[in-house]
DNA sequence: ATTGCACTACGAAGTTAATCGTAGATAAAT
DNA sequence: ATTTATCTACGATTAACTTCGTAGTGCAAT
């Protein structure tokens, strides 16, 4: 399992679609991301193209048109994404984020409760996980 | 108040240090800078004298030694750095990035006790400001 | 006054990202 | 069988970032 790079913003946008979507031919993610911004076709390709190599994402070229999909998950993906810039922007404290976040973001009542939930789960993992 | 671009990697991490040591000349922010890793004195110089094209500092140069500081506050920065993040990463979802981190980074118990507070004077903002 | 040191200015090179145009190949339609 | 449409491959371009070397300038110390 060795380490592929992270990706890059717009490789990003891609693995979105494809962690979404599943499979795609590159008419498919390129028509998706057209609805959001102005991108032409062979630019999306040649990111697909980019991202073969890098092993970003593998293909099925059983058939003439071939088949994009993502080769690393959404969350470790994502995970790695957070630390690093968790590092960058705060220094690595993770929590300075969180607070950051938090205070900014005017969360909705529910999602507070939701948060509140998986905290109180954290807490009981520690205090099972205690020792004395 | 016109819109400054965002700090990139190296401006951020120039910027931590001035944000943290206040005024510096070149050679103050080289020291700090190297214990962390190496790199050359000139290099500091230049993203300091970009960075002033940019207008992401300003400086001092009534004495022989310039002295450097940020024009821009570190908690509005992070703001939008933290923004642009979120939507790159998460799509948007502020919320969906807290559980990420909550999930994943093992917060100690004195953090999500603060945490915690925060939520509830989130709360109590919420209540005050409901209609009805 | 000369030499040397410390600092700034400037240019240049190397890298990576992102984008697109053109050309070639394959299948489909007439 | 030609023509047309659809895909892929590839090269080239542009811009941004990062880094550093060289040169010049002025102060300071002898």
């Amino acid at each position: 399992m060795i380490n592929l790079p992270n990706p890059t913003e717009a490789e990003l946008e891609i693995l979105q679609t494809l962690w979404q979507k599943g499979p795609c031919s590159v008419k498919k993610v390129h028509g998706l991301l057209q609805e959001k911004r102005e991108v032409g076709y062979t630019t999306i390709l040649k990111q697909l193209q980019i991202m073969l190599e890098k092993k970003l994402v593998q293909r099925d070229e059983s058939a003439r048109i071939h088949l994009y999909q993502a080769t690393i998950s959404e969350q470790n993906t994502k995970e790695k994404l957070v630390q690093k810039f968790v590092i960058n922007t705060f220094q690595g404290s993770s929590h300075q984020l969180v607070m950051q976040v938090l205070g900014n973001a005017a969360a909705s009542a529910s999602e507070l409760e939701e948060i509140k939930k998986l905290i109180s789960q954290l807490e009981d993992q520690d205090s099972t996980h205690q020792i004395i």
